[in-house]
DNA sequence: TGTTATCTATCTACTGATAGATAAATACGC
DNA sequence: GCGTATTTATCTATCAGTAGATAGATAACA
């Protein structure tokens, strides 16, 4: 936690983070990186020997900090909609606050230019984000019993929409769109939607 | 529709919007472009003097297409999944024949970085088809008499659920996540989901 | 002749990456 | 504690490759 007064390893995965959260892998440069945090290229490269390296690093932070955010499946109310709930909190908080994407979901849209270092990590967030959602809704009595290949068909859909919605909140420029689609879960309204 | 027996225009935009699709827009080039149609990279900026040209060209053609292949909103059957369930065969044949992304979605996803010009079609693309979707849903007995918002809120979150699907599918490697999304629409089963 | 479509050749800017110099900090032998 | 050796962290300078873009020649065709 506690970042030196000049953390130059630290402050070079923010930044590249923010640049690939807000532009795309390949839309970010080492220079680029270097100058925000105010260093030359070569000082990136001396930390991360090639790009790959730089952005496999980034997505590992950026898994590790999320699932540790998201906390223990079991933990929060007994309804099968918390999980999804915290999902969405957690997402919402960084596109409102940043306007940035989810940085796996956009690493996901690029995957096939990616190296397979950058794209491995892209897959083990969502290998293990789904996992937490299943873990998530199997500790509640709504999921209990339920065959996993259910509960794993509703993980999916559930990040699915949220890394859809990101996308769309974000190209047509309006975060209420995100937002509202935490507003109409089926399980918190009388009706099922169609 | 007729396409002349050497029809390079047409050539350079089926090629320019296969590598958006698979790569994204930042990691496509004119020259890489033109290597795939077969003539110099000067030829393509002789159709489209820059890249945010081309870009916005394909993406609006894209659009078109989409749009057409849709149909008409209030055609097929009366249930109010129907549409939904248009949209995702749609969606499912490109990402299961070539593994595509759906092109506004990658374009939604590096929106931040992309040429106004471009970034203008990718929300053009997004609002017509949740037009289209609104439109769908009014045309059913699910839908008379909702308001307009409600039925804004289910087109996104449709569309928004179709566009992440694609994202985690490509990502894992497993396109049958992809499909399995329609399988536990609410509508078609008995209880609603979480 | 003028238009359309293509080429070759080239420009500047930027890419990821490397080599080598340098200064500061740290560790080691005594 | 002192002097030396090593490591750490940063710089400058540069490389070959590629990016988007342009100019100008050339051929085909109306």
């Amino acid at each position: 936690m506690s970042r030196s007064e000049s953390d130059v390893a630290g402050k070079i995965l923010d930044h590249a983070e923010a640049l690939v959260r807000t532009q795309g892998y390949n839309a970010f440069s080492f220079r680029e990186v270097a100058k925000a945090v105010g260093v030359k290229s070569a000082t990136v490269h001396y930390y991360h020997p090639t790009k790959a390296d730089l952005g496999a690093a980034v997505a590992r932070r950026y898994t590790d900090r999320f699932l540790k955010a998201l906390g223990d499946p079991a933990a929060g109310p007994a309804e099968a909609v918390a999980p999804l709930r915290r999902l969405h909190a957690l997402a919402s908080d960084a596109l409102t606050r940043d306007g940035m994407m989810c940085l796996c979901g956009m690493l996901g849209a690029e995957i096939a230019g990616l190296p397979p270092a950058v794209a491995d990590e892209a897959a083990a967030f969502f290998r293990r984000t789904i996992d937490w959602t299943m873990a998530a809704l199997a500790a509640r009595p709504w999921g209990r019993g339920r065959p996993e290949a259910e509960l794993r068909r509703v993980a999916v859909k559930t990040i699915a929409t949220l890394e859809g919605g990101m996308i769309i909140a974000r190209t047509m420029g309006d975060l209420s769109l995100f937002e509202d689609l935490a507003a109409d879960n089926p399980a918190t309204e009388a009706g099922a939607g169609p």
